[in-house]
DNA sequence: CGTTTATGTGTACATTTGTACGCATAGCCC
DNA sequence: GGGCTATGCGTACAAATGTACACATAAACG
């Protein structure tokens, strides 16, 4: 095919914007959070990126293509967050901070990454291909906390983040931060 | 057409059934499990619980009733095993031991209890009816962990429940059981 | 036993869905 | 500038879905 792209000199702007996959991956995400899976058409993503529905099937193999690509985006995304808190902490107490910070924070805690990673669990439960996307995403956080813990300690922080980011985000009266503070330093403190 | 005509018509007549509606919404509990809340239907649960589509409009307003029952009966059957659980417990040991069984056993792990978790709090974030059977699931989780833990205590350790459980039924290499007690003893033992 | 009533079901139907595909059109080479 | 081709889109269509509703029939009642 024409996949050569290295026209020098020569901006090879085809018809339309080369971001538009980009923009509607990104668009479903913000879809499937609305209205979740089961809500999330063809139209209704085509609807809220601005494109035609012929779009739609142009650029994605079927709708279970756009989701996998849309949880992918999700998954990087939020692991590259993951890695910037924790790769900025030079010493133990910081990445305990960083640990909290990243709970609390709008990054994991906000609903919308709440919806969506709920989204992709129960997806990826059911459907090994979407398996590989928690499978990847869950070494990279791994991986980053083994920088600064022993990797059984890594295990539990990584299980701790998961449960009190949910249930901060679901609880009637929220957890204060002051008790995630006090949950991490628990888990992360080796008797 | 063939409504008009005396048609042979229904041969299977099953008149006295009282428990169909309970049966149908466990029967949705299992189909939402497999195919998740978007590939759930009317149909699928009819065949799924045996029983007419007509069925369907007859005990239920709609589909978002359907689910809004299942998932009802699902937080409280969950409760009424937790609670079990750690009402059993006598001591502060046991009741680590209840915690750490709660999430090794098969009632909270098992991955028709996770992903139907999972659809129940998108679902959830998603819906502020639907929140009132998470409030009061959590609610009892709390008030069966507060029988044995201080409230800041007991809040911690549901919310590692709940990490603990999704990493052992999502990751690779699922967390030992050793590693669990060992997460809750540190939760659990203050400082 | 005949009539009435309440309960349950078969079926039709308007909508919505995913998807395919022919046509239009912009970029590129001569 | 004139064609050629890849790229993108409007539209059509079959399948599936939620829901309403006219009927059938078991149970209750006299």
């Amino acid at each position: 095919m024409t996949a050569k792209d290295a026209a020098p000199g020569q901006s090879r702007a085809r018809r339309s914007d080369p971001d538009r996959r980009e923009r509607i991956i990104a668009v479903a995400l913000d879809v499937i959070a609305e209205h979740g899976i089961a809500g999330t058409t063809h139209r209704r993503v085509a609807q809220a990126a601005d494109v035609p529905l012929g779009s739609m099937t142009y650029h994605f193999k079927g709708i279970e293509d756009l989701l996998a690509a849309a949880f992918t985006l999700l998954a990087n995304q939020t692991a590259d967050g993951f890695e910037a808190a924790l790769s900025a902490a030079a010493t133990r107490e910081e990445a305990v901070d960083a640990v909290v910070g990243l709970i609390t924070s709008e990054m994991l805690g906000n609903d919308r990454a709440v919806v969506l990673t709920h989204e992709l669990y129960s997806l990826a439960a059911r459907r090994p291909d979407m398996r590989r996307v928690t499978d990847a995403w869950m070494a990279r956080s791994r991986d980053a906390l083994q920088r600064h813990f022993d990797p059984e300690t890594a295990t539990m922080v990584d299980a701790l983040i998961e449960g009190l980011t949910i249930h901060r985000s679901l609880a009637l009266n929220p957890l204060s931060t002051q008790t995630v503070v006090e949950a991490v330093k628990r888990i992360a403190t080796i008797p």
